[in-house]
DNA sequence: TTAAGCTTTCTTTTT
DNA sequence: GAAAGCTTAA
């Protein structure tokens, strides 16, 4: 439609270049959308990418890491870092199969994986030795509980906080880069008081954890911000070897790993760094996490280029107009639109359920429906605030012979009987971790926390302080003592032996048989069996490594050994997920149900004392909701126990009640149990024996209970 | 000093 | 309703 030109002017006709010059092997063009392919061909430099739920982001990273290795960037030249080594894991994998290359030179997981994997080749230079240990959480408390001892604090005549308290208070501080008086003051001034103890076990926890070359996980990040702010040629060494910096969930980042990030980029011209996140989606600021490192990357970055993801590919619009209902009421955000791409679908359902035993059952009923429908289990998720809502409706599913698989609780490396024995093998990485020493000392008869601290203290000035322990004098131990010890001994002077070290399966299965870890066990667990298979399970798992060392830095970040996860039902990929919406962050189910939407619950009522704090619990509600591709089911019981059992009416929560109602669809739900409802209506209640066939045909849909 | 038995406390989210 | 904490017996 050109409008009248003089005829003699000639017309410019511009060719366009079908893509990129480049013949690349993805059809970019064809696979992604335009603000897709402008993240994916974005050019070098500083990059922030604000990125919606369900806008393809993960996909986005996955074609940009492509479009870069096709454009002949070298796979080892990448860091990718990732807030779970999950979505490491998956990330790396997509990005495979679709380029149809190896990326295993690619380095890619948690700011902590990473740290360890950049610290070991340097601990000398940080005052460790490479084989460091890595403490958990529960090491970690237990080292500061020690400390207090230690020091000989009196802690009952004056309140003095517990080591859960002070590791994540000791942590908070390291995370936020703020002083742990400030801390105190800000957040816990009721121990004001006893700040000068408090710092005092600080320092001592920290020497502890140096003697006995550990870290935690904060020392991880502490240590390679040192790594990299204090030897200036290892850093430029890094930033040479790392061109391109890719960066996910960076809403979550926190100061001391933003400040990673940017010491990495320091020296490097130009600044390959890219940054992807949702303000929105925000949820961990009780671990440090700061939007602000999201929002305020173009002034740390000057020049940054910022480019927007916000078109919903993931839900209908029932679905996104209640999660946008809901965030709007966020004080402080950055704006943004999603906008849908799917067609209409399903009301939002909002159910009421007289209590917690209906909820699930429920829940556990409309699953089997969804299935019936063609809605396969693993398409579906149940999401919750905290661990314990799931109680219930593992029962239920349970008893329906429903497999389900389980993303929370204790995770299979934080079980005491794993870190029994896992013990045995740190200890033979570093023989300087007392952590370790004094928990397998602890697994023998008649030694206790004394004996334990005393057989330490005569070695722990050794280089080699296991070495010495395995030729101490046993003289002045006490005769009870004694038999424990020296088998004990025995089986760490074979464990020893080189041909272990390089084979952590063989390993864990001495220490379970030989050592004598089987019959511990078997006195010291009801369920001793179960938690021996586990450890079967264990050393079969190892089977993969060929190095303990490398081994147990794996189980130490790495979390669950895929498909290890807790698990009710037998095959692998015909299970319900049940998860918090902190771990089902990233991810994406057909049909979503969140249960225990209950004030004081969801909201957590802790975490909502504060406007900031109420604001993030919304974030985590939009979180849920945004999981949801077709179906979302709001759950909430109108009765449920407190503390003592006692039965109390609760309110929904009020992310259900400020949402406009013309957004949901109400169920009520209705026994039906007297009604004459077609034969195979009827839930399997009771009976005993069954429960236990998954394939029964359970429900006919139709009309049955849910009205609206 | 350890292990067993009774009392208290507390339940958010995770690398 | 469970796990950790404290007390008491062996």
């Amino acid at each position: 439609m050109t409008s009248e030109a003089p005829p003699s002017a000639p017309r410019r006709y511009v060719l366009k270049r079908s893509g990129p010059a480049r013949a690349y092997r993805i059809d970019y063009q064809r696979e992604l959308n335009p603000e897709q392919r402008a993240v994916v061909f974005a050019p070098d430099g500083p990059t922030v990418v604000v990125a919606g739920a369900g806008s393809g982001k993960t996909r986005t990273l996955v074609y940009r890491v492509s479009r870069l290795v096709e454009d002949g960037v070298a796979p080892e030249t990448l860091l990718l870092l990732t807030f779970t080594n999950r979505a490491a894991r998956e990330m790396a994998r997509r990005t495979e199969q679709l380029l149809g290359t190896d990326l295993s030179r690619m380095t890619a997981g948690t700011f902590h994986s990473v740290a360890a994997r950049l610290l070991r080749p340097h601990a000398e230079l940080l005052g460790y030795r490479p084989r460091f240990s890595i403490l958990d959480a529960e090491d970690a408390k237990d080292l500061i509980e020690s400390a207090t001892s230690d020091l000989g604090i009196p802690v009952t005549e004056r309140r003095f906080p517990k080591g859960d308290l002070l590791r994540e208070l000791v942590s908070f501080a390291a995370n936020t880069g703020t002083r742990v008086d400030e801390v105190v003051r800000s957040d816990y001034p009721h121990f004001l008081a006893q700040l000068d103890p408090i710092k005092a076990v600080v320092r001592r926890y920290l020497e502890r954890k140096v003697a006995a070359n550990a870290m935690d996980y904060d020392d991880l990040l502490l240590n390679l911000r040192r790594l990299l702010s204090g030897f200036p040629e290892v850093r430029k060494a890094l930033a040479q070897r790392f061109r391109h910096v890719l960066v996910d969930e960076y809403q979550d980042v926190n100061r001391l790993q933003s400040e990673i990030v940017d010491l990495l980029a320091a020296d490097a011209e130009p600044k390959n760094v890219m940054v992807v996140g949702d303000d929105a989606q925000s949820i961990y600021s009780f671990r440090g996490a700061d939007a602000e490192a999201l929002l305020g990357f173009p002034e740390r970055y000057p020049g940054a280029a910022i480019y927007r993801l916000e078109t919903n590919y993931r839900s209908t619009p029932q679905i996104l107009a209640l999660a946008d209902a809901s965030i709007a009421r966020n004080a402080r955000r950055y704006e943004k639109t999603l906008h849908p791409t799917r067609g209409d679908g399903a009301p939002v359902a909002v159910v009421g359920a007289r209590d917690l035993a209906q909820q699930a059952e429920f829940v556990a009923q409309r699953i089997l429906e969804l299935r019936d429908e063609g809605t396969p289990l693993p398409e579906v998720a149940v999401l919750y605030r905290a661990h314990f809502q799931s109680l219930e409706l593992q029962i239920e599913l349970t008893r329906r012979g429903i497999p389900y698989e389980i993303r929370s609780g204790v995770r299979f490396f934080e079980q005491a009987h794993v870190k029994d024995v896992l013990a045995h093998l740190r200890l033979l990485v570093n023989p300087k971790d007392e952590m370790s020493f004094k928990r397998a000392l602890k697994l023998l008869p008649k030694v206790g926390e004394r004996i334990a601290a005393t057989l330490w203290d005569a070695v722990s000035e050794a280089p080699d302080p296991l070495g010495a322990f395995l030729s101490l004098p046993l003289a002045k131990a006490p005769a009870s003592a004694r038999a424990g010890l020296e088998r004990f001994r025995d089986a760490m002077t074979s464990l020893r032996r080189p041909s272990y070290a390089t084979a952590p399966a063989e390993a864990i299965r001495f220490v379970v048989e030989d050592g004598g870890y089987a019959d511990v066990a078997r006195g010291k667990f009801p369920n001793a069996n179960a938690r021996l298979d586990d450890l079967e399970a264990l050393a079969q798992f190892a089977l993969a490594y060929d190095d303990v060392a490398r081994f147990l830095e794996e189980v130490t970040l790495l979390g669950d050994p895929a498909g290890e996860d807790q698990v009710a039902g037998e095959k692998e990929d015909e299970r319900v997920v049940l998860s918090t919406v902190h771990q089902a962050k990233g991810l994406e189910w057909k049909a979503v149900f969140v249960i225990g939407l209950v004030e004081d619950r969801f909201p957590n009522l802790r975490a909502s004392r504060t406007a900031e704090g109420l604001d993030e619990e919304r974030r985590v509600f939009y979180v849920a909701v945004t999981r949801a591709k077709d179906e979302l089911t709001l759950v909430h019981p109108l009765s449920s126990y407190d503390r003592y059992g006692l039965v109390v009416v609760t309110e929904a929560s009020r992310f259900l009640r400020e949402v406009p109602e013309t957004l949901y669809e109400r169920w009520v739900l209705e026994e039906g149990a007297g009604e004459p409802l077609p034969a195979g209506t009827e839930r399997p209640r009771l009976g005993p024996g069954e429960g236990a066939a998954p394939a029964d045909p359970t429900a006919q849909p139709d009309d049955d209970e849910p009205v609206n």
